[in-house]
DNA sequence: AAGATTTACTAAACACTGTTCACTAAAATT
DNA sequence: AATTTTAGTGAACAGTGTTTAGTAAATCTT
C-alpha cells in the first residue's frame, strides 16, 4: 500500500539524521561534550526518541566508527592504481595521516576511542572493515618483500610495527602531547610539517631495509 | 609552636591521601567512573572538602599524571649501567613497554589524556619531565649514531618515529584495538607476547640501519 | 463505522556527575 | 572574653545517560 513503505523510509532517515547530528556535534565539540539532549534538540525530537533507534550512546559512536572506517579504507583503495609496492606503502602512509590530521576526532573515534569497541565485543561480526583495511597494509608490504625489501623480517609483525609508526605520530599529535615536547617548541615547523618530516625520516629507514 | 607545623603536616598527607585514593580507584575502576564523591567516600570526607585541596578533577590528573611521568623516567635512569647505546635504546624500548603493560591506566593517564595537559598549558613550567625523557632517548640515538647506526638520518626527526612506534604500539594494545585485529586472533599468542615479537622485529629493522 | 491495537513519540523521573556556596563548629588570636 | 581564622560540610545547581509510564494518532479488526 506504499504507505508502510514511506514510514519505514521515513525512520530510516530519522535514524540517518541522528548519525549526522551526532557526527557534526561530535565532530565540533568532543565526543566527551556531545550529550543526547544536545543531539536530540538538533534533530528537533525529544531525548527518549534517539533511544528508539540505537540501543545507547555507545551504538552511536560505534554507528560513526563503521563510517569513519570506511571513510579510511576508501582512502587507501585509490591507491590501487599505484603499481611499485613500495611507492604504494608510502603513499599509504601518508594517505594515513592525512585522514588522521583532517579528520581528528573520528582518527580518535575509530582508533583510540574504547567505547565502539565495547559494541563490538558485542556483536560478533563487524569489525571486518578493520581486517581490511590490516590487509591491505599486509599484502603491501609482501609484495614489498617480493621486490626485495624487509628480507628476512615476519610480514604480519613488520606491518604492525608500521602501523603502530603511523599510530603513534597521529595519536601522539592529536591528543597535543607533541606540542608539549621541546622538539615542537624547538622547531619553528609547525605541527603537521613536522609530523610530515618525521614521516619522511621513517620512510627513509624503511627505504634502507632493501637489499 | 609546634602545633601549626603538626597542622600542616595533617594538612599535606591529607592532601597525599586524596592523590592516593585517587590513584587506586583510577587505576581500578579507570578515570571516567571514578567520581569526586567516590574519592571523597574513600577517605572518609566531604565531596567539598576536596575541593579545599585540588582546584578540580583535572588538578587531581595532573599531580598523578606528574608521578606517572616521574617512574617511567626512573625506569629510564637505570639503564644508564647500559655502557652500549644501541644496547641501551634496546632495553628503553622494552622498559617502556614494559611500564605500559604493567600500568595501562598510568600510561593512558600520561600519554593519551588530554586533561591533565590541559593545566599543564595553565601553568607554563612543568612538563618538563616530558623533555627529559624525551632527552634520554634523543641522547641515546645520538651516541649511537657515533658508532654508526643511524647514519644520514635526523636525530630528532628519528627519536620521535622511535617515540611513535613504541607508543603506537603501545595505546592500540591499552586500547584494545590490536585484539579486534586479525593477527591477534590468529596467532596463539597472548596479546602481550605479540607486542613483544613485534618489538623484536623492530628491533631488526635498526638493527639494520648501521653501517 | 466503531472499537481494539499498534505505532511514534514524549514528559518526567532516576541515579548519577563535577562543582559551588552558605554555613558551622572548633581552634587561634587579640 | 570576644573576635577572627581555619577546616570541613550539607545542600544545592546544572548537567549527564537512561528508563518508564503515558499519550495522541494511525492502523487494523470486526
Amino acid at each position: 500500500m506504499g504507505v508502510t513503505e514511506r514510514k519505514e523510509r521515513h525512520k530510516e532517515d530519522l535514524k540517518k539524521d541522528i548519525l549526522t547530528a551526532a557526527k557534526e556535534l561530535f565532530t565540533k565539540k568532543g565526543f566527551e561534550a556531545t550529550s543526547i539532549r544536545a543531539i536530540a534538540e538538533k534533530i528537533e525530537y525529544s531525548p527518549a526518541t534517539i533511544y528508539l533507534y540505537y540501543k545507547d550512546k555507545n551504538e552511536i559512536v560505534h554507528a560513526l566508527h563503521q563510517d569513519g572506517f570506511r571513510l579510511l579504507v576508501s582512502h587507501f583503495e585509490v591507491l590501487n592504481t599505484v603499481t611499485n609496492p613500495f611507492e604504494r606503502l608510502k603513499a599509504m602512509g601518508r594517505a594515513y595521516i592525512q585522514f588522521a590530521m583532517q579528520n581528528p576526532d573520528i582518527y580518535q573515534l575509530v582508533f583510540v576511542m574504547k567505547e565502539p569497541l565495547e559494541h563490538v565485543a558485542n556483536c560478533f561480526e563487524d569489525w571486518h572493515e578493520g581486517d581490511r583495511a590490516f590487509d591491505i597494509l599486509l599484502k603491501t608490504v609482501g609484495e614489498c618483500q617480493e621486490i626485495g625489501y624487509f628480507k628476512d623480517l615476519d610480514k604480519t609483525m613488520l606491518s604492525f610495527s608500521i602501523w603502530s609508526t603511523m599510530h603513534g605520530m597521529c595519536t601522539l599529535r592529536i591528543s597535543g602531547h607533541l606540542g608539549h615536547v621541546a622538539i615542537a617548541r624547538a622547531n619553528q615547523l609547525d605541527l603537521d610539517h613536522l609530523i610530515g618530516a618525521a614521516y619522511e625520516t621513517f620512510v627513509a629507514t624503511l627505504d634502507k631495509l632493501k637489499s
